[in-house]
RNA sequence: GGUGGGGUACUCAAGUGGCCAACGAGAUCAGACUGUAAAUCUGACGGCGCAAGCCUUCGAAGGUUCGAAUCCUUCCCCCACCA
């Protein structure tokens, strides 16, 4: 193992290889490779969950070859049934489009688009687009056997459930699409989660039965946590996004922080460039004193930098430092709170309409307004089950207002729910 | 086209005339314990309401009944076998 070339020793230490085809070494020991992932334009931004696949063309293009990044602009209009249990929804062209050039904007922050190396974005709609049924019958579909295809674990998978003849053609597409790419920009390599298996090696028989040349195959691990719940889901359920308007740095920096100590070592392997000695220092800190969450910390530091910059980073870090460790609300200053505002759930607090039954602050509307709680009733289970504080303060039960004479600053209200979830409030007085 | 089985809340899954807002499990949320960890225990978990209670829900639409997720009719969809 000691002996393997450049992008696959470091791959392999940081864990990040599922399998690979056998002949991939000696084909990066002889020279420069450009290699391609493949990505769904089914939203206007990437994941945590994209991370990994990002990370390993960040990898390949520091170790002098050239990645590219495929936006399955007509595939996306197809759905791949790898990992899917059921027939999914269709995307029309224009959004296809415009989630494109938001994903190159964030695969700008992993990679570099200039030099000779330089990474490049293309979608398979310029070629699939204008590709006629009768070409694609005849110079892809007649190099498969409906029975190599049946024989796929995607597909497999799914007779059961059923699938469209749409998804069953799914590999089909996706084996042109590397055949294109390899006549178009000498690709020879396809990256890929590890359900992608089936479709990338695929891919390799197209394009050794066409045009008789060697291509190859690396699928990554699928990523989990320990305790079994699926990665890449924030406190609240959601995804945990790359777009600072869907998650906020704060929040982006929080999910890193929460992680768990069985996780991180791997984490940090998997989404940081740190080096082996660092990455073992760090395992050692958590092995020694994990209550200093080092490795967390480092891990949230690193990935928030890398995605958001290194100023949200910081902010996110002080954020982080206010909510958490036990400043007093109190003595946060104008530009504290309202930088506070930016980075966690933020709502101007509207009374309700009705003749107010409460003085003061209704906690109920004030929950519901800022989005921490579903509905009023939701926010009354909450605080009669003890999980709101305000400014720090625990309520009980019976706190059902908040006099005005509590407001930070006189118009800020800090309100918590639970161990980790905040959000800020902006009351006029009238 | 025929026969049989099935469509229940976020998911799985009970329920076959009133005790059903609907057993149970998972997921989720909160509390205790902690280290913004895990595990464990406790509670909540359709909406509105301080509450009594009201409203909406069991594939869709009608109907029977004092009363339906449960019975009847029609329709839609899924699965298995047969053709």
């Amino acid at each position: 193992m000691s002996t393997l070339p450049a992008p696959l020793s470091e791959l392999a230490w940081r864990e990040l290889i599922s399998q690979h085809t056998e002949g991939l070494p000696a084909t990066f020991a002889a020279g420069p490779v450009s290699a391609y992932v493949g990505f769904d334009p089914t939203a206007s931004s990437l994941h945590v969950g994209n991370l990994v696949p990002i990370m390993g063309l960040m990898h390949l293009q520091r170790a002098g070859h050239r990645p590219i990044g495929l936006v399955g602009g007509a595939t996306g209009m197809i759905g791949d049934p790898s990992g899917r249990s059921s027939e999914r929804n269709l995307q029309d062209i224009d959004t296809i489009h415009a989630n494109a050039a938001a994903i190159r904007e964030q695969l700008a922050r992993f990679l570099d688009f200039d030099g000779p190396r330089g990474a490049k974005l293309v979608n398979n709609l310029d070629w699939l687009g204008k590709l006629s049924m009768l070409d694609f019958l005849r110079d892809t579909g007649k190099h498969f056997s409906v029975n190599y295809m049946l024989a796929k674990d995607s597909v497999k998978s799914r007779m059961e459930t059923g699938i469209s003849y749409t998804e069953f053609t799914y590999m089909l597409l996706q084996s042109h699409d590397y055949l294109e790419l390899n006549r178009r920009e000498g690709v020879t390599l396809q990256m890929g989660g590890s359900d992608q298996w089936g479709n990338i090696t695929a891919g390799l028989e197209l394009i050794r039965r066409a045009d008789g040349k060697e291509a190859h195959a690396l699928t990554f691990p699928l990523i989990t946590n320990a305790d079994g719940t699926k990665f890449g889901k924030s406190t609240g359920g959601g995804s945990v996004w790359l777009d600072a308007e869907r998650t906020s740095p704060y929040a982006f920096y929080q999910f890193w922080i929460g992680a768990d100590d069985r996780d991180v070592s791997r984490y940090i392997r998997y989404y940081t460039l740190l080096s082996l000695d660092e990455v073992t220092a760090l395992d050692e800190q958590v092995r020694t004193t994990p209550e200093k969450r080092v490795a967390q910390r480092t891990l949230a530091a690193e990935v928030t930098t890398r995605v958001h910059g290194a100023d949200a980073a910081r902010v996110a870090q002080e954020v982080s430092a206010l909510l958490f460790e036990k400043a007093d609300p109190n003595g946060l200053s104008d530009a504290a709170l309202a930088a506070l505002a930016k980075e966690i759930p933020f709502a101007d607090y509207v009374p309700p309409a009705e003749n107010a039954p409460v003085d003061g602050i209704d906690i109920f509307e004030a929950l519901v307004q800022l989005g921490i709680a579903a509905s009023r009733g939701a926010a009354k289970r909450l605080l009669e089950q003890g999980g709101i504080s305000v400014n720090g303060a625990k309520l009980s039960a019976a706190d059902k207002s908040v006099g005005y004479e509590r407001l930070l600053r006189g118009q800020y209200l800090l309100l918590r729910k639970g161990q980790r979830e905040f959000g800020l409030l902006r009351v006029a007085r009238g």
